[in-house]
DNA sequence: GATGAATGAGAATTCATTCAT
DNA sequence: CATGAATGAATTCTCATTCAT
C-alpha cells in the first residue's frame, strides 16, 4: 500500500534516517525547516532527500500520510472496543502521540492533493466519525459534537503544550484530559456556534 | 521604560497604519508574510517599516505586545466582576478575539526578550493567575487547573478553528465553549499529568 | 510603448547596465548563462536583476523584444525605399547586427507567450512579409521564397560566423552576402522542399 | 592512436546502445539533455555511461567524432565523382543529415581538444577543402568561397529549419537548396568581407 | 562490469535589511 | 522622514560525477 519495488539495503536505511530526521524536525520546528537542515540531521546529502522525494511537499506528505495511516489503523481497531468512550479517548491519545505538530490542516489545505492524500484523509475522517458516533450513541460524548469537531481537535493537546517553554514532553496528556472532559456529556453547556461543515 | 519621545504627526499616523496592516496580515496569514506585503497593505514604503521597527521580530513583538496589553487591561477590569467564572470566560473570549493566530509562544520563546516583553508577559500572567484564582475560589473552575494552564489554552480556540478549511470566522467560539466546559469543576476527571511549571 | 512610470536615475542606470550585460552575455554565450554571471558583468547584485525582471525569461523576453522592435521599426522604414531588393538586404543586415545569436526561436517557442511577445512577433512577421513581397514583386527575389523563410534565415549569418573560432566580428557580412545571393532570382534552382507553414 | 582493446560482447553492445541514444537525444534536444535521460533511452544505467566515457564532454566528443568521421568518409568517396559540383551538394546533404544540431563548433571550441579531436577535425577540413577546390576548379562554385566557409556552412540548413516551430523534419533540404544557390558562380555578387582564416 | 544511490556544486528565486535619493 | 532600489544570504531543486552493492 506504500512501497512498490523493494529498496536496496542502504537506500532503505537512508530513507528511514531521512523520515526520522524529517519527522523530528517538523515536529520540533514546524514545516519551515530547510531541507538542508533535515539532511544534516539525517546525516545524508541534500541531494539524497530529493532522490527519495521529488519535492519538499512530497516529503511532508509522506510523513503526514504515514502518521495518519498509522493513526487511522489504530482507530479502526478501536471500533471493536466495547467501551466507545474509552476507545475515543484512546484514539485521541494515539493521535496526540503520532501527530505531534503535524496538524491535519496540511492534509486539508494541500494545493492539489494527490489521490493518496485524499484517500488517506477520507479514511481518517470516516474512522473518526465512526468512533464519534459510537461514543455519542453510548452516551459517552456530548450530543452536539461532530466527527469534524474531533478531527479539528486532534492536534490541540500538543499545540497547547507547545505554547509553554520547557514543557515536559508528556504535558499534552494534561490538556487532552481537559479537552476530553469538555467533550463529555456531563455538565455540557450549549455551544454558541453551530458545527463546522463536514470535511 | 517605554519609549516616550513624541512622534511627528505623520510618523504617528504611519505607525498606526503599519500596526493595523501588520496585525491583519499576521492574523490572516501568520508570521511568514513578507514585510513587503505588510508595507503594501499599509500603503507605506518598505523602508518606513524599518524606520519604526529595526527588525521584523521587533514589529511582531510590538504587535503581540499591543494585543497582549489590551487583553491584559481587559482582564484587569474583569477582576472586579462579581461572577468570577463568567469573568474568566469573558476574558478567554477577548483573548481569542485579540490574539487570533498570535500565540503567546512568540512572547515566551523570543531569543533574548526585551525588558518590555518580559514586563508585558508578567503583567499578563499575573492577571490570568488572578482571574483563575478568583474563579477557582468561587467554585467556577476545576481545582486542578492553574493560571499557566489557562495561559497556554488562550489561543487554542483559534488554532482548532484554523485546522478546518472554509471555517466560519466565528467558529472559535464553539471550541472555546468546549474547552471551557472542560475547565469547569462539574464532571472533571483527574488529570493524568501534573501542571506545568509557572511561567 | 515600453516604459510606464519614470525610473529613478540610479535604477535607470542599473537597468541599462543590466540590459547591456545581459545582451552581451546572451549574444556571446547563449541563453544558458547564469543570472549570477550577468549580474557580475553588470556590476550589480543578483537580487537587483530580479527587481527589474521577475524571471530570467522576462529578462530574455525584454532583450529580445527590444531588439526585435528596433529591427521591426527599421524594416517598416525600409518599406518606403524605392529599391525593394536593396531594402531587404539592408533589413537583413540590420537583423544580423541587432539579433546576433538571439534567434527568433525564442519568440516563437516561448511556453506561454505574453501578449507583448505575440504582438511583437506579429509586427515583425508582417514587416518581413511586406518587405519580401515587395522585393519579389520587383523581381529582386526568387519567386519561391516566402516571408517565413526569410524570418528563419535572419539569424543565419551570425550563426555561421559563430561556428568559426577567432572569427572577425564582422564575418557575418560575408555569409549574409552568400545567403542573399541564394535568395536572388538569377540562377535559382528549384527547391527540393515546399515552404514552411506561415508563422 | 585510437583505443584498440577489444570490448566484452555485452559492453560493446551497451556502447552501441548508448551512442545511438545519445545521438538521438543530442540531435533532438541539444547538448543540454541530461545523462540520466540518455541512459534511460539507452536502457542502461547511468553509471554505465561513465564507465564508457569519463565525462559528458567525452561522450559528446565521441558522438561528434563518430558523425564527423562518417561524414568525412562519405566526402572522401565523393572526391572521385566526376561532377564536382554535384559531389559537393551531395556532401552537404549528407552533412545536414549526419550532423543535425551537432554543429562543428563543438569540435572547434573544445577547451583542450584531444589528439583524436584534432585529427578528426583536420581530416574533415582537408576533405572539405578538396571537395571545394575541385568544385571551384570545375566552375561549379563561386571563386571567392573557401573550404573554411563551407565548413562553417555545414550545419546551417538544420539551424535555419530549427528556427521554425513545427517544421517538417526535412525542411533543411529547402535551406540547403537556397544556400547552395548562393554558393554557385552564376549571379554571385562580390562579398563584403574577406574569407575567414583557415582552420 | 553494471547498476542506481549518494553527493555537492550551482541555478533560479525570495526576502529581510541597508542605503542612496 | 519617506521611499523604494540594491544587496546577498538562504531556499528549493537539478544534474554531472562518484562509489557501494
Amino acid at each position: 500500500m506504500t512501497e512498490a519495488r523493494p529498496l536496496r539495503a542502504d537506500a532503505a536505511r537512508n530513507r528511514e534516517l531521512l523520515l526520522t530526521a524529517a519527522s523530528q524536525e517538523f515536529a520540533e520546528r514546524g514545516f519551515d525547516v530547510s531541507i538542508a537542515d533535515i539532511a544534516r540531521r539525517a546525516g545524508i546529502g541534500k541531494g539524497t532527500v530529493f532522490r527519495h522525494f521529488p519535492t519538499k511537499d512530497h516529503l511532508i506528505s509522506a510523513i503526514v500520510i504515514d502518521r495518519v495511516v498509522t493513526l487511522t489503523e489504530a482507530g479502526e481497531h478501536l471500533l471493536d472496543a466495547p467501551d466507545a468512550g474509552a476507545a475515543l479517548l484512546r484514539f485521541l491519545t494515539t493521535a496526540a502521540r503520532e501527530l505531534r505538530r503535524l496538524d491535519p490542516s496540511f492534509l486539508t489545505s494541500a494545493e492539489d492533493p494527490t489521490a493518496e492524500v485524499v484517500q488517506t484523509q477520507q479514511r481518517l475522517y470516516a474512522t473518526v466519525h465512526a468512533l464519534v458516533d459510537r461514543a455519542r450513541g453510548q452516551g459517552d460524548l456530548r450530543p452536539d459534537v461532530t466527527g469534524t469537531d474531533v478531527v479539528a481537535l486532534m492536534c490541540t493537546p500538543n499545540h497547547v503544550a507547545g505554547c509553554l517553554p520547557n514543557a515536559s514532553p508528556d504535558l499534552w496528556q494534561r490538556y487532552l484530559g481537559i479537552i476530553f472532559d469538555g467533550l463529555r456529556p456531563q455538565g455540557a453547556h450549549p455551544l454558541p456556534h453551530p458545527p463546522p461543515l463536514p470535511l
